[in-house]
RNA sequence: GGCCGGUUAACUCAGCGGCUAGAGUGCCUGUCUUACAAACAGGGGGUCGAAGGUUCGAGUCCUUCACCGGCCACCA
């Protein structure tokens, strides 16, 4: 068999994935079990504009190993995948483009043009991700891939707002809202971005009319005054008592405002005298609601200054008028101070564009009501599940619990159209379709709202959406509620809990049992990966450097954990892809006469001590690693295969069992010990591959007597792949801790003595003799029975074990005394040092002492005597014994050496 | 202002009440030993951010502090 030395995860990479999905593997119709359990993902569906990056990866990742396990244990399994409209990104993009190629604006072709062009660069170059997932090797069912534009997806997102009319809890009205000035749309408080800002507060004074008082109010933002028509003080404060209801002059603008009471003042601040300029800012709108204010207009929507803030003004940028009006209070002597003053400033998430407050008219969803249930659901019943709990579940409780109205429609072109329409009369008619509207108005004269809804109103509904509702589907009947969501933490309010508000709603269940949050990728100095400051890291290239199987070893590993990324991670990872392989190349080129499967026949009491052995370990490290992947600690469980792989297979079970296995002549023990190794080797690629599922396709397909045997039950009609054998089982019944510890005990011998050899510096090629003394029993049996194998281990000549002490053996040799009062004597005629190995073992003495040190004043606390469960107390009791042991073989042998 | 997370070996991270605190990488020494030099064998390296406390026993629980980071909030 033609075996390369080396792993090339090229290969095994482009070989598999088309196949897989051919042959339907992915699809959850591949398993026949009616009884089948299921399990299902929806994938957090990318923007369509995006590419793949490490948090992409990371996610995938996750999700795909959860489907591979569960896939593995039999259950009907769903990863749905899609995309996102993302309309802002989207509309920008090809708003570019636009502009690029054409030197024209989207008002240039009108708005049906436009949206033939955004359609036609979605078909164009949308889906980049999800097709960089197929080099991932996501196992997603391509046959349900969605598209939250989609018709079904659109006809949900058009129920789920006349729904919402309907209840009362979707309303059109004027509002404080969040406006761009740049992308010229409303936007919700989530897609602001608030960051800290180095500014000034300027105080400015207002004359008492009829009196030379003057009023002093601080602002970081004088060019509202223009529009301000009161001045509001806390009721609380005797300063401004007496001034309460009096009359102010607006200085430049001359307006006469009047000075209200209202607790929304913190008298501490400031002058605790404060502007109100209720058409721009949220307080002061509300401020102005509480005391009927007049509400002036002076800023538009292009931020800039509207006719209403004075012929001056009119046409200026905000930042501009600031200026202006800063220059007119010094030149009045109206200006107290300005000081440097750091404050908070909302930003547009898209564009980082300053957001503007304005009052306009939009379409609102009152969050309150609909979070209600998820509030309760995660107040009662902990659900859904996060992963961390901590700090994911206060967070998003406390989240539902202060929940505003959300600002729905947006001033673009590219998304849903909100299904609203007017008749002449201006009156609305909101209706699932237009024909509908038309009914109800009893008029074909209507034009439809010409706003689109925010993206994450599609994507509130997801889970349902995606899987057929309003209709009642099977799959939504069979995959809803979904069993895990695996996300990033920035995304919990913008779509998590409104996936959570819209599934109770409309499903009546909670949309997902978990909620795995995965952690952050820096770079390698702790900064935030971010194409704006190019230091991410190309998953592509790393896959191309490393090998996927590799990378997804250490995505797996970070889960939850913030990490700093690290080349040498997953260079470890990729010498680990290479150590299977090569362990696989071994068991292969020695495989003919064997296969997998054979070679544990008969009762394990009769077995060879290492193949008692690494079935034992095999059985825990099959525990364990279903345990981890369960409990969603993928780190746990990619180091117990990994260990159980690289030290307990490789290092020593194949080396244990080399010679037998490369026994120069067939015969059926021959047979039997290949024929174990691969049965070892075929359970091991069962348990790595939903974390490396191309090489271990790759080297499983090539085991001898691999086929549908090694399919779980529910899929026994498929094509043979691992991806379809079933997830081992722990066999309890085989966890042998007698002969753990006896391969202890023979570890420890091999290593004592390798030990000698290289602080001896003896060269690897030569032979040494040995001599190992026991008080007879087990360890007298365990080192004779493998005294071939200690012969290979440490190149030993002739390994003699006598079961009790007193031969004499020449003065110069080294010394080792093991556990359990074994030593082991190595002759080393001409090429001991006397003094260097009298140092050796004081060393050892040292070492012992120490922590006979340790337990002995431990033992002679009454205390812990006392209190310490007995089991404790008696194994630190044996523990000094061996160790007094030990140390009086060590004093005997450093007597005899010295003179 | 409120809430939360992190601080363990040179680096990236495990461990979260009880064996001599671990892994990978890097470092030192020696090896091409017929699966693998992307390997093998051996070795050095940590007062677990600081200070108190609880406990027979604390990286592991509690309190305070320091530094780093995050989230929420209507302080002009």
């Amino acid at each position: 068999m033609e075996i390369p030395k080396a792993y090339d995860p090229k290969l095994a990479e482009e070989r598999h994935y088309s196949r897989w999905e051919t042959q339907g593997c992915f699809a959850p119709e591949i398993n026949r079990d009616p009884a089948a359990p299921v399990y299902s993902i929806v994938i957090p569906p990318p923007n369509v504009t995006g590419s793949l990056h490490m948090g992409h990866a990371l996610q995938h990742t996750i999700m795909d190993v959860l489907a591979r396990y569960h896939r593995m244990r039999g259950y009907r399994t769903l990863w749905l995948p899609g995309e996102d409209h993302a309309g802002i990104s989207t509309q920008i993009q090809v708003e570019k483009q636009l502009r690029k190629e054409e030197k024209l604006t989207r008002h240039d072709i009108g708005r049906e043009k436009f949206l033939e062009r955004v359609w036609r660069w979605k078909e164009r170059y949308g889906g980049e991700i999800l097709n960089q997932m197929r080099r991932e090797g996501a196992s997603v069912d391509w046959s349900r891939r969605r598209f939250t534009m989609d018709e079904g997806l659109s006809r949900a997102v058009r129920e789920f707002f006349v729904r919402m009319y309907e209840k009362g809890w979707i309303y059109r009205g004027p509002g404080m809202i969040n406006w761009c000035p740049k992308d010229r749309t409303a936007l919700s408080d989530l897609e602001v971005d608030k960051t800290a800002q180095a500014g000034k507060l300027f105080y400015l004074q207002y004359p008492v009319k009829n009196s030379d008082r003057r009023v002093t109010v601080a602002t970081t933002r004088p060019e509202t005054m223009l529009g301000d028509t009161a001045v509001a003080v806390s009721p609380k404060d005797e300063r401004y008592a007496d001034l309460v209801g009096a009359t102010l002059l607006l200085p430049i603008v001359g307006r006469e405002i009047q000075v209200v009471a209202d607790d929304f003042v913190d008298p501490e601040f400031g002058t605790g005298a404060v502007k109100v300029t209720p058409a721009h800012d949220p307080n002061d709108y509300q401020m102005g609601l509480r005391h009927d204010l007049p509400r002036i207009v002076v800023i538009d929507s292009d931020a800039r200054m509207t006719v209403d803030a004075g012929t001056e003004f009119e046409g200026l940028d905000r930042y501009e008028a600031r200026e202006l009006v800063v220059k007119k209070f010094e030149e009045l002597g109206l200006l107290e101070k300005v000081v440097d003053y750091e404050f908070s400033i909302s930003k547009c998430g898209r564009c980082a564009t300053v957001i503007e407050p304005l009052i306009s008219t939009q379409w609102f969803l009152k969050q309150a009501a609909l979070g209600r249930k998820p509030l309760e659901l995660i107040r009662e019943k902990h659900q859904p599940r996060f992963v961390p709990e901590a700090p994911y579940e206060k967070v998003y409780t406390n989240w539902l619990e202060g929940l505003h109205d959300w600002t729905l429609s947006r001033q673009l072109w590219w998304g849903h159209r909100i299904p609203a329409w007017y008749n002449e009369a201006g009156n609305v008619f909101v209706a699932r379709t237009e024909e509908d509207a038309r009914r109800r108005a009893g008029t074909d004269k209507l034009t439809q709202d010409p706003d689109v809804l925010d993206t994450w109103f599609s994507s509130a509904l997801w889970p349902i959406s995606t899987l057929g509702w309003p209709d009642e589907t099977d799959d939504l009947k069979t995959f809803y509620p979904t069993s895990v969501l695996v996300t990033a933490r920035d995304i919990i309010f913008l779509w998590v809990a409104r996936m959570m508000m819209t599934g109770l709603e409309f499903a009546g269940e909670r949309a997902f049992d978990d909620v795995f949050i995965t952690g952050t990728i820096f770079d390698k100095t702790g900064q935030r990966m971010s194409k704006s400051k190019g230091n991410g890291v190309d998953p592509l290239e790393v896959f191309g450097k490393y090998g996927v199987d590799a990378t997804r070893l250490v995505l797996a590993s970070i889960g939850t954990t913030d990490t700093r990324w690290n080349d040498t991670q997953v260079e470890s990872y990729r010498n680990f892809a290479n150590k299977i392989w090569n362990a696989a190349r071994f068991c292969l080129l020695n495989s003919e006469g064997a296969q997998v499967g054979r070679g544990f026949e008969g009762e394990p009491s009769t077995w060879a001590l290492h193949d008692r052995w690494i079935m034992s370990r095999l059985q825990k490290a099959t525990r364990d690693t279903s345990l981890a992947i369960e409990a969603y600690d993928f780190h746990a469980a990619v180091q117990t295969i990994y260990h159980f792989f690289w030290d307990d297979f490789c290092d020593w079970y194949i080396e244990l069992a080399k010679a037998d296995v490369t026994a120069p002549d067939p015969s059926p023990a021959r047979d039997a010990a290949r024929s174990r190794a691969l049965t070892v080797l075929e359970q091991a690629l069962r348990l790595l591959h939903p974390f490396m599922p191309f090489i271990t396709e790759d080297l499983w397909l090539r085991l001898p007597g691999v086929g549908t045997g090694q399919l779980h039950a529910a899929y026994k009609h498929a094509e043979p792949t691992v991806m379809l054998a079933e997830f081992p089982q722990a066999r309890e019944e085989l966890i042998d801790e007698r002969a753990e510890s006896e391969i202890q005990s023979l570890v420890e011998l091999i290593s004592r003595v390798r030990n000698i050899r290289a602080e001896m510096n003896i060269k690897p090629g030569e032979e040494v003799q040995l001599h190992i003394t026991t008080e007879g029993g087990a360890r007298a049996r365990i080192f004779s029975e493998s005294a071939a194998q200690i012969a290979r281990l440490t190149r030993a000549g002739s390994v003699n074990i006598y079961d009790s002490k007193g031969t004499n053996f020449p003065r110069a040799s080294a010394r080792a005394v093991l556990a359990g009062g074994a030593e082991v004597v190595v002759p080393l005629e001409g090429l001991i040092d006397f003094a260097q190995e009298r140092e050796r073992l004081r060393r050892e003495q040292e070492k012992l002492g120490k922590e006979a040190e340790k337990i002995e004043a431990q033992l002679a606390n009454p205390n812990f005597v006392g209190r310490a469960p007995a089991e404790k107390v008696e194994e630190l009791r044996q523990r000094a014994a061996d160790i007094t042991q030990r140390t009086r073989m060590l004093a005997e042998t450093l007597e005899a050496l010295s003179e």
